[in-house]
DNA sequence: ATTGATCGTCAGTAGAACTGACGATCAGCG
DNA sequence: CGCTGATCGTCAGTTCTACTGACGATCAAT
C-alpha cells in the first residue's frame, strides 16, 4: 500500500488523509478480530447501541446511529438472522417494531467487545497508554463540538 | 444528526465511530469550502500529489495515492476535463500518459488549499493551537507505523 | 369518520469501485 | 530480427452500498 515517504509531507500531513487512513486500516483490524463472531463493526455498533438502553424503535435507533431508515432494515435482517437481536411488536403503537438484544446477542457482544478493543489497542500500537486516551479525548472534542 | 450524549458514553467513545464522524463532518466542511473552485477533496489531493513531483504515470500516481487504476482514469478524465491536468504522452514509454498539472491547475490547487485550510480549522475549532497539532502529529504516528 | 402523518418494508435507482477484457506498447530471449 | 509475456490506459459490465419513492398498516387530531 501507500508509504507515507512516497506521498512527501504535503498531503500526508492534511488531516482528510489522515482520518481516512487510520479509518480503513481500524475497518481492516475490526474485519480480521470479528471474523470469529460473524458480524462486522457496524453490525457491532448496533448491538452496542441497542444494550444499555431503554427498547427503542427501529427508526429511533436508526436515528441515532446515523444511518438511513430503510438500511436499518436490511441492517436488522442480518442480526435477526444470526440470533443477535429480536423484532417484537411495540404494545403501544402496532406501527412500530421494538428492538431488543437476544441472550445470544448480549453474549457475542461481549466478546465481540473485547475484539474491537484489541483492533483498537493495535490500531494505536504505536502510542503509549497516556497518547492513545488524548488521541481519544482530542478526537471526542472534535466531533462533540458539531452534535 | 447525532448527538453525543444521546448514544450514552459507550458507542459515542469507540475510535471507529469519532474516526468516522471526523471524517464525514470534515468532508461536508470540504465540500462547502471546495464548492466555489468546482473541485471535491478527493481532486484536491490529485492535485496535492501531482504538485512537487516528478511527472509520473497514471498508473504509478494511482498507486501512491491508493485508488484503483480504473478509478484514476475517471477521476483524471474531470480534471482534465476541467483544465486541471493534461495528459501528455510519454516519450520513453508511449504506452503511458504522464499526468501533469496545467497553470490553471497549479492556481486552482493553490486556492483551493487555502480552503482547505479553512476545513481543517473549522473541524478543530474546539482545538488551540498546540492541540490540533498535537492531534495531527498522534494521528500521524498511528498511520505511519503500518506505513 | 376523515385527514394527514409516521412506521416498517420493498422495489427501483444512483453512484463508486472493482473485474475482466481489449489494443497498443514494451522488455527479454532466442 | 521475431516471439512471448507483461504492462499501460481504457472501457464495458458487475457488484455493493445507500438512497428515493411508494405501499399498506397504524396512529393522532379534528
Amino acid at each position: 500500500m501507500t508509504s507515507e515517504a512516497d506521498l512527501g509531507p504535503r498531503l500526508s500531513r492534511r488531516l482528510a488523509y489522515l482520518l481516512k487512513r487510520a479509518m480503513v486500516d481500524l475497518d481492516t483490524l475490526h474485519e480480521q478480530h470479528l471474523r470469529p463472531f460473524g458480524i462486522t463493526a457496524r453490525e457491532l455498533a448496533v448491538l452496542l447501541f441497542l444494550d444499555g438502553r431503554e427498547p427503542e424503535s427501529q427508526q429511533q435507533a436508526a436515528a441515532h446511529l446515523g444511518v438511513d431508515r430503510t438500511t436499518m432494515v436490511g441492517l436488522l435482517d442480518a442480526l435477526e438472522g444470526k440470533d443477535l437481536v429480536a423484532r417484537r411488536p411495540d404494545v403501544e403503537d402496532r406501527r412500530r417494531n421494538v428492538i431488543v438484544l437476544t441472550d445470544t446477542g448480549q453474549a457475542t457482544l461481549r466478546k465481540a467487545m473485547r475484539a474491537s478493543d484489541a483492533a483498537e489497542r493495535q490500531l494505536l500500537a504505536e502510542l503509549d497508554d497516556r497518547e492513545a486516551a488524548q488521541l481519544r479525548e482530542l478526537l471526542k472534542r472534535v466531533t462533540s463540538g458539531r452534535a
